[in-house]
DNA sequence: TCCATATATTTGTCATACTAATTATTATTG
DNA sequence: CAATAATAATTAGTATGACAAATATATGGA
C-alpha cells in the first residue's frame, strides 16, 4: 500500500513534462503563444463566442486565470471582448480573424506535437489511462455530490469532439 | 488519431486535482505548509542533509524553485541552510528538530490523503499507470540521449522506498 | 600558477493556480 | 418594489514553474 504514495509525483512530473515539451516546441516553431493560450484559442474556435465563465469551464481554468490569459490574447490581437447581449456583467470572447487564422495554421502542428507523447503506446493504453485518471479525478472531488456536475468520463468524450 | 489531443488535458487536470485535493486537506487539517513544501521535507527526512542541487533533483524541482521553497521553509523554521563541508558555493539543507517532528507527525495523515485517490483501483491499475506515464515521460525528453540520465522506471522505484 | 570553463546558488521576469475581496449587475424574496 | 442574495468579471497576494542572467566558487588545462 505504501507505494501508492508515489503516484502523485508520477502524475505531476508527467503532466509537467507534457506541457514543457509542448511549450518547447511552440517556442522553437515560434508560435508566439503559450500552451495555455492555445487551449483558449482552440476552445473558442470549437465553440465560438463564449462568455468568460463558460470559456473558463471548457478550458478548465479558474476565472482569474482566464481573465489574465484573455488579457494577454487581447494584447496579441488574437481575441476581443464583446459585450454580452443579455448580461451587462459579462463579456463574450470572440476570435479575431487573426486569431482564427492562427488556430487554423497551428492546429496540425499542435496535433503533431501532441502525438509525440504517444509513441510506443496503443489504443488500449489510452483507454486504461483514461479510465484510471478519470477514476482518480472522481475520487478526489472536494465538493461531493453537487447537482449537475459532469462526470469525468463524459467530459472527456466532449473534448475528443 | 485526433483523440490524442485530449490526453494532455486529461493528465493536467488530474494532476491538478490531486494537488488541489491534497492542499485542501492540508489546509483543513492545518498542516501549515503547502504540498510542495511537504515534498521537500519528506525527501530531506528520507535522505538527510542534501545540497540544494541534489535536493532539487530528488524533489523534481528546478533550482530557482527549490531556492524559494527552502526560503519559505527556513522562514517557518522547519529547515536551515548549513555550509557545505567541501564546497563553499553550496549549502546543505538540514531539517530542524521542529521540521523533523512535523514530518513524523504528518506522514501518516499525508498517506491517508494520498490513498484517497486510489479508491476503486487496484495493483494492476497502478502498474498500468506507471508504465504508461513513464513511457510518455521518456517519449518527451527534450534533451535526447544525455549521458547518465535515469530512466523513468528506475526513478519511480527509488521513490517508492 | 593563471585562465577558461563549469557548477551551485540566487535573482529577476513572465505565466499560471488558488484564494479572497471588490465591483457591477442580475435574480430573488419579502 | 425594495432589500438581499447571487453571479460575472476583475484585482490583489502568495506559491509555483520555466527560463535567463548574475555571482561566487571550483576545476581542469596550458
Amino acid at each position: 500500500m505504501e507505494q501508492y504514495n508515489a503516484y502523485s509525483q508520477l502524475l505531476e512530473r508527467t503532466a509537467r513534462r507534457v506541457k514543457q515539451y509542448a511549450q518547447y516546441q511552440f517556442n522553437c516553431q515560434q508560435f508566439g503563444i503559450t500552451v495555455d493560450q492555445w487551449t483558449i484559442l482552440k476552445n473558442l474556435n470549437q465553440y465560438a463566442d463564449l462568455a468568460q465563465k463558460e470559456l473558463a469551464e471548457y478550458c478548465e481554468k479558474d476565472q482569474p486565470t482566464l481573465t489574465r490569459i484573455v488579457d494577454l490574447l487581447v494584447g496579441k490581437q488574437l481575441v476581443e471582448r464583446r459585450p454580452h447581449p443579455n448580461d451587462r456583467r459579462s463579456f463574450v470572447v470572440h476570435l479575431t480573424p487573426t486569431g482564427k487564422a492562427k488556430v487554423e495554421t497551428l492546429s496540425g502542428q499542435v496535433g503533431t506535437i501532441r502525438m509525440q507523447a504517444w509513441k510506443n503506446l496503443n489504443e488500449a493504453d489510452f483507454e486504461h489511462l483514461k479510465r484510471i485518471l478519470d477514476t482518480i479525478y472522481d475520487n478526489l472531488d472536494v465538493r461531493k455530490e453537487e447537482t449537475g456536475r459532469v462526470p469525468a468520463t463524459e467530459w472527456l468524450a466532449d473534448k475528443i469532439e
